[in-house]
RNA sequence: GGCGGCAUGGCCAAGUGGCUAAGGCAGAGGACUGCAAAUCCUUUAUCCCCGGUUCGAAUCCGGGUGCCGCCUCCA
């Protein structure tokens, strides 16, 4: 049984699907005029996991992240660089897949675009406006949010506590300070569109009700998102979209996602004090930057630098030379049907139980911290294992080791995505590399046994200065890319 | 001003009533090794403070202190 924390009702929930074996699953996807940055990373790695463990769980999961690629702030990049606005939009969107795509993020099922959705849009906008929950003043169409009693259950907030305290700029307009735009008019040279309130853009709230009720219907399950998202936009979408259909809820669960902090301070745009993930990627391989981002609870605040990153890394090296050594062992080697007994059979229950804890630790609202400690205790008893005394490749021990391998790959690959992220680094060549290796280990153990240490420390010391690390094991000499 | 969150060993971080408070990083000692590396073993916590509830609390309640977030674009 799967729970989750769902943010409207404050509490965990059991899962339960709009339809059996099917998760119709939507996050909100970033504004592109810029790079992502590292908080922008972590919803969409969080939520990739979600989807990923989902999908282990046995569900079909339809997942949606949107675009916002026509907004105020595209406009007045734009503006800056001398560049169409859709342009600019577009480029940004093209170096949002190379990030993510990089981070091991799955692509979704649909990445809607707003404009391409304008029609959508206009369309849900009047249906609203025809239901009596928005007015139009000057070719503005502004959502009434004194006409949806229901506004403000989400972040909850009661409106007339909120005018008392806020800081809302008056426009003299709106029948409330709270009230939202839905449709705004362009000014000359901006992207604009014909409606029936003039030419203008949608506003920002706008587009995700409309492109997540496009593609998942009404009533889906999942809606994710960083935690500022859920005041006002997700309280926004909440009223557009209820306000459009009559019918809640709009969506079952909702998930926000904690920050990333700076020297505890929330990384943001507006700060300044943001790292863009490519910046990070050129000092950390993209696995470690995945890693770190599950390595606390998604809703817990996570706190950036380089030595928390450093850390990580080590941690995840470790569970990488298990892993390492479990392919070796099995390399060429046929599983087949016995029973195993003493140590084998002992290992071998260890890792259905590892599996078990790091489902149940996952079931419980997503806790890959724990999920993660798990692959680290198993870790450990496989190690133990293959060190023993007298551990021989037998037909038992290549079933254990088999098992311990699924294993690895099914939560630690297929789940977290924290292995083999690394591969594009290493472009494939002839295998003229690969074979001049192996030649200098060959010839290192030949100086060895001869009790060369001179040549062979000196074969070892210059392969490590290009990254190339060897280990001598009892099994002979392995080497990894360091 | 309104609303909300957090405070666990040197650092990071699980754990929301009950066996000896997970796991990682760092440190110390040891095993293995030609030396390393990798790996393993040993070792470091009365859970911010005060009061309360309870047979029993890191975990619930009240108060305090500190930090952070939302209320305006922000993942």
């Amino acid at each position: 049984m799967i729970k989750l924390y769902n943010t409207l009702t404050r509490r965990k929930e059991e899962l339960k699907t709009r339809e059996a074996g099917k998760v119709y699953m939507y996050v909100c996807g970033p504004t592109t005029y810029n790079y992502i940055h590292l908080g922008n990373a972590r919803p969409i790695v969080v939520f990739d996991t979600v989807r990923r463990y989902l999908e282990y769980r046995g569900y079909q999961v339809i997942y949606v992240q949107n675009f916002t690629d026509v907004d105020d702030k595209i406009i007045n990049r734009a503006k800056e660089e001398n560049m169409d606005a859709i342009k600019l939009a577009e480029k940004y969107i093209e170096e949002y897949f190379e990030d993510a795509d990089a981070l091991g993020v799955k692509r979704a099922d649909y990445h809607p675009r707003v404009t391409e959705h304008i029609d959508d849009i206009i369309d849900m906008i009047q249906t609203i406006m025809d239901n009596g929950y928005a007015y139009e003043v000057d070719g503005e169409v502004y959502f009434d949010v004194r006409s949806f009693p229901d506004y403000g259950k989400l972040s909850r907030r009661d409106l007339d506590e909120m005018r008392a305290g806020a800081r809302v700029e008056v426009d003299e307009r709106k029948k409330d300070p709270l009230d939202f735009v839905l449709w705004k008019p362009a000014k000359p040279g901006e992207p604009a569109w014909d409606s029936p309130w003039g030419k203008g853009r949608p506003g920002w709230h706008i587009e995700c009700s409309a492109m997540s009720l496009k593609y998942l219907f009404n009533g889906f399950d999942i809606h994710g998102g960083g935690y500022d998202l859920i005041f006002p936009h997700h309280e926004n979408e909440i009223a557009q979209a209820e306000a459009c259909t009559k019918e809640a809820p709009f969506v079952r669960y909702w998930m926000h996602n904690g920050f990333i902090t700076v020297n505890q301070e929330k990384m943001s745009k507006s700060l300044g004090n943001f790292f863009l993930v490519r910046e990070i990627l050129d000092k950390f391989s993209p696995d470690v930057v995945r890693f770190y981002l599950l390595s606390t609870h998604y809703r817990s605040p996570l706190d950036f630098d380089d030595q928390k990153l450093e850390m990580n890394a080590k941690g995840l090296e470790k569970l990488k030379n298990t892993r390492a050594r479990l392919w070796e062992l099995l390399k060429g080697n046929v599983v087949e049907d016995v029973v195993l007994e003493g140590e084998n059979r002992r290992t071998y229950q260890a890792v259905q139980e590892a599996r078990r804890k790091f489902e149940e630790a996952m079931d419980d609202d997503f806790n890959t911290a724990l999920g993660i400690a798990v692959l680290f205790e198993i870790s450990k008893e496989i190690n133990n294992y293959i060190n023993q005394r007298d551990f021989y490749l037998g037909k038992q021990q290549v079933k254990v080791i088999s098992e311990c391998q699924k294993l690895f790959d099914q939560l630690g690959k297929e789940v977290l995505g924290i292995f083999d992220l690394d591969a594009g680094n290493q472009v494939g060549d002839s295998g003229l590399e690969e074979f001049l290796i192996e030649l200098l280990i060959d010839v290192r153990q030949q100086a060895r046994s001869k009790k060369d240490w001179n040549t062979a420390d000196y074969i070892r010391d210059r392969l490590a200065e290009k990254g190339i690390i060897l280990e001598d094991t009892p099994q002979g000499c392995r080497w990894k890319r360091g």
